[in-house]
DNA sequence: ATAATAATTGAACAATGTTCATAATATTTA
DNA sequence: TAAATATTATGAACATTGTTCAATTATTAT
C-alpha cells in the first residue's frame, strides 16, 4: 500500500517517537527495536526508515526529548529562590537532578550510554540543548564571581555539574557502590554527598 | 571433534579472554562477538559457551581485568609521595585516573557502560575489586580527619572519586562538552578541572 | 480516466547470541 | 590391548536484530 494519509509526515514522526518513548519506559532502551515500534503503531519496520535515517538517528531524537525535560527540571524557579542562599538553591538543583535520573531512569541512562551516534551528535541543534543545561547553575554562581571572571564561573559550573552527575551516575548504575558501611545504602547516598560537595566546595571558594 | 587437549581448560579460558581483550582494543566493545573470538583463537562459537555462561559473563571477566589494572594505577606509590602534599598527591591520582581512561578507553567505557550483567555483578569477588578502588584516596585523606571520623573520611573519598569520574566521563564520552568557549577544548579540560576541584574542596575542608 | 507521484510494504540479507544433538577424542575399565 | 565411558569441540539451527529496496498501492495532477 501507500500514502494512507492516515497521518501527515509530522504526525507520523511524533507517533513513532511517542511509541519509542513508551517502549523505552517499559523495557529499557535495549528493548527498543524497529519492529517493536512498528507493531506498536500499526506500521511496518520499513516505514520508520522513511522518517529516520537509522535507529541511532531515532535515538538522538529521543535523547533530545530527554534533554528538554532535564532542562526544565534544572531551570525550575524553585532552584533559584531569591529568599534562599545560593547553597540552598544549588542543593535543591542537585536533588532535582538526582530525582530526575531516578524517575526518568531509562531515558537518563540512554542519554549517557555510549554506542550512540558519534556523527550527528554535534549537530548544532543538539549541542545547543546540551550547552544550556549549565546555565541555571552558572546563574547561581554569580554571587561568587565578579563580572570579569565569567570564564571561571562557567568552568566552576561545569565542574560542579559533572561532579553531581558523577555521584548520580555511580549510584544509579550501581556499578560502583557509593554507600559505605551497612546503613545508608539506599537512594539517600547521592543526595547527602551532593550536599556535602556543595557546602564544602562553596566554603572553599569563599575562603580563597 | 572433541577434547583436542591443545589447551587445558584454564589455558583456553585465558586464550578466550586474551582474544576478547585484543578485539575490544581494536574494535571497541561493540565489536566483541562470540564468532569473532572463536575465529581469533581457531575455535568455534560453541566452545566459548563451554567456558563462559554467556557473553555477559565473559564481559564481566573483562571488566575484572580492567578493574585490576585501574587499581594498580591508583595505588601507584607516585600518588602517595610523602615528600608532597596531600593535594599534590591527589592531583596526581586524578591525572592517573584521567590518563587511564584515555589509554584504556574501550575497556574503561565498557566498565561503565550499562546493559551489562545485572545478576552476577554483585558477586563478592567482583564487588571486592570495586571497593578497594577507593582505598588509595581514603589514605590520602587521613591528615584531614581524626581516627574517629572514619565514616566521614570514607564518604569524602567516594565523593571525590565520583566527582573526578564525572569530569572524566563527560570529557571522554564527549556527550557533554566540558570545554567552555573556543580554546582549551582538548584533553586538558578534565585535568585542569580536577585540579580546581581538589584545591577548592580541600580548602573547604580546612576552613570548616 | 490516465499518468505521475509518493508512501507503505514485506520479503530479503547479513549478523547477532545461544542451544544442542552429533561427532570425535581422551581416559578409564576390563 | 580392547571396549566402555566420559569429556569436549563442532556446526547446524533458531530467533532476533538493523537495514535495504523492488514491488505495490493510494493519492494527486493532468
Amino acid at each position: 500500500m501507500a500514502r494512507r494519509s492516515d497521518h501527515t509526515r509530522e504526525e507520523l514522526e511524533k507517533l513513532i517517537l511517542d511509541a519509542a518513548w513508551a517502549i523505552i519506559g517499559t523495557d529499557g532502551y535495549n528493548g527498543l527495536t524497529a519492529r517493536g515500534i512498528a507493531k506498536h503503531i500499526g506500521y511496518t519496520p520499513g516505514t520508520i526508515y522513511n522518517l529516520f535515517a537509522s535507529m541511532d538517528d531515532l535515538s538522538l531524537h529521543i535523547n533530545a526529548r530527554t534533554l528538554d525535560l532535564l532542562y526544565d527540571v534544572l531551570a525550575d524557579p524553585a532552584c533559584n529562590d531569591p529568599k534562599k542562599s545560593p547553597a540552598q538553591n544549588m542543593k535543591r538543583m542537585a536533588r532535582h537532578y538526582i530525582r530526575f535520573a531516578q524517575e526518568y531512569r531509562p531515558y537518563w541512562l540512554m542519554l549517557f550510554s555510549y554506542s550512540l551516534p558519534e556523527g550527528r551528535r554535534d549537530d548544532p541543534w543538539y549541542q545547543q540543548k546540551i550547552d544550556r543545561l549549565f546555565s541555571p547553575l552558572e546563574t547561581l554562581l554569580c554571587p561568587y564571581f565578579s563580572p570579569r571572571q565569567d570564564g571561571q564561573r562557567q568552568k566552576t559550573a561545569r565542574l560542579l555539574w559533572a561532579s553531581v552527575h558523577g555521584l548520580c551516575f555511580l549510584q544509579e548504575t550501581g556499578k560502583i557502590a557509593l554507600a559505605y558501611g551497612k546503613k545508608n545504602g539506599g537512594k539517600a547516598a547521592a543526595d547527602s554527598m551532593a550536599d556535602m560537595l556543595i557546602d564544602t566546595f562553596l566554603n572553599g571558594i569563599k575562603s580563597r
